[in-house]
DNA sequence: TATTGTTATACTCTATAACTATA
DNA sequence: TATAGTTATAGAGTATAACAATA
């Protein structure tokens, strides 16, 4: 078994595992795909909950306000907005006290689908997490919240 | 101070920080940004490096196992490769025992740009994790192998 | 028939630059 | 001058499909 004949033992990696970054870029990979698979049937994005998500922590937002609790550019934020308002989800309003801005909120029916989501992406979350005890997994977040 | 005076306050995220996708998102994209300012010195993205980790743990290997080892597909990997060589830091090799294949393998100046790389890199985790104690950091680890 | 490496291509996610309107 | 939203555009990073060489 020379090291050319790797192909009947896919996943060495003693080195890998190791690596921080690959940990924490393989875990996000798997918990995202796991989340897709949950929201299809509510024809969601993993991003377009955690929209939601932000939508629904703050209140009635400005777009701006919204992809600074997400992380990501305003330019962004108009493509997300554009999919939710297209679905039906939320709604831009102008704000009156400052005409520059939006303001967006929930539909109706995007409270009923983001209360759907939102469950089956928790459960999603903690089926990924079932290999861990409750206090393992509670550590696991404070570790990753303090490092943010 | 209604919802829409959020503009003083750019991070409430009181729920987004509990959502386990967000922090892992978040964290990686942390981390990434400091391993790529550690390894700019020495003309490598974070990604190369993670090849190079994968071929010093696999020693000379075929592009294909490297991909697996990496978890990306084989037409990704001859791109890193493509790049690797370009900076003379792997060689591709024809494969005598098996004339499909090559054999990727370090050169002398990729083995020395490696240890200094991938110590850099070992630094820059270092750093990033500094506000953890060893055994929360070495728990966040194992928490996060077990998930894989 | 299956596998390795390759190319062409396309898709997703994201940001930068420039514009309009408002402040 | 600065900010909010928008558009056009471009750049990463990745995968799928199709091909040649080889097994």
């Amino acid at each position: 078994m020379g090291a050319m004949s790797r192909e009947s033992d896919p996943e060495p990696r003693n080195e890998l595992t190791n690596r921080l970054g690959y940990l924490l870029k393989h875990t996000q990979q798997r918990l995202y795909e796991l989340t897709a698979a949950a929201l299809e049937p509510f024809g969601l994005a993993g991003r377009e909950l955690a929209v939601l998500v932000v939508l629904d922590a703050l209140g009635p937002t400005s777009q701006q306000d919204a992809a600074r609790g997400l992380g990501v550019d305003r330019t962004t934020m108009v493509a997300l907005i554009d999919g939710l308002e297209a679905k039906g989800l939320v709604i831009r309003r102008p704000f009156e006290e400052d005409r520059r801005r939006n303001v967006v909120e929930f539909t109706d029916q995007g409270r009923d689908v983001y209360a759907k989501a939102v469950a089956a992406g928790d459960a999603a979350e903690s089926q990924f997490l079932s290999g861990l005890s409750g206090s393992e997994a509670a550590r696991l977040k404070a570790a990753l919240r303090s490092l943010l």
